[in-house]
DNA sequence: TAATTTTCCATTGACGCCCACGTTAACCCA
DNA sequence: TGGGTTAACGTGGGCGTCAATGGAAAATTA
């Protein structure tokens, strides 16, 4: 498994500490963990985007094209650069989430971790049971154009058959 | 970790020192450590931008693509070397800031650090939630480049009807 | 000597690290 | 096939360490 996919939903401690799901964990681990995660607000939702060194990579390939010390890069890099936390993962999986990283995602008292491939987000569980709903309106647009039926994504789940599948964690 | 990530906000003590995030530092050893970092306002926004000897050479290497004694080169040492100032780091992490570098960035109180790779940038904190705000809002821009705002996410529950998994609690 | 800067020390609060418990799912064997 | 066992994960809490901060002492300059 090399793709973040399925949902999970976890809680947040007096802490504030997160359980990162052990499955997520494993993707980030073979994406050259770097000892924590790379986390920014999502633009266009109530949300955090999260991933590993390759999400990094990516933003600073975004970069590698422009010019050094042009004005244009300095912007764009605080564009990027500028939301961007690193979280540090402890030895038990987890993650600490910095009080504007929750505000924005107006997280309280769990959090539902939602793989999305190469990256993952992070929801207030409420919120994302609306957006879901929201969403399967959509999703009824989407197969059509895929061709019936197959909702394809699924696949990578690996205990497929296994009754419901899902939170094997 | 090798590169400038994340941001962080410390104070500024009634003598005018900063701690140097931690992790900055760590970076700064890395990148041969010559006993202070190098810091400049910066030419296009009300904040310093500051490295070390990786920046400084990088600065060199823009300066020896242009011929010397020309007035391109004249006017480009003055831009880049001319404001540059060598700050120690004390015994505990901390620099002071000069006063000239203070007025540029509208330093006062508290300085946010924020990594942009192989630099960083000190801000005023307000002024540089005020240019987050802003870039946030060119969120095209960004939006293109990460790919972003397709939502095909949702469909991704591979647990279809069993509920809504995870969460078990 | 006065003023300012630099070095050293103390406090405290956050964070990383460790362990222990309960629950759940996977496994094994009758 | 079903029940018992085992392992893995999420969760809670305690503790030690380190970073950030404030302040005092020493040193440098005017």
């Amino acid at each position: 498994m090399d793709r973040f996919v399925s949902t999970f939903t976890n809680k947040i401690d007096v802490k504030g500490r997160v359980s990162i799901p052990a499955s997520f964990r494993a993707v980030l681990e073979r994406d050259g963990y770097a000892g924590g995660i790379y986390c920014y607000p999502s633009l266009d939702a109530p949300a955090l985007d999260c991933g590993g060194e390759r999400l990094a990579q990516k933003i600073d390939g975004l970069l590698a094209g422009l010019p050094d010390y042009s004005d244009e890069r300095d912007e764009l890099s605080v564009a990027l650069y500028g939301d961007v936390q690193v979280l540090s993962i402890d030895g038990d999986g987890r993650i600490v989430l910095p009080e504007g990283l929750r505000t924005h995602a107006g997280l309280d008292a769990a959090v539902t971790f939602v793989g999305l491939g190469d990256k993952f987000q992070m929801w207030e569980p409420a919120r994302f049971e609306q957006r879901r709903r929201d969403a399967r309106d959509k999703v009824q647009i989407t197969r059509k154009l895929f061709g019936a039926g197959k909702l394809p994504v699924i696949v990578g789940d690996s205990d497929g058959g296994s009754g419901d599948g899902g939170a094997r964690e």
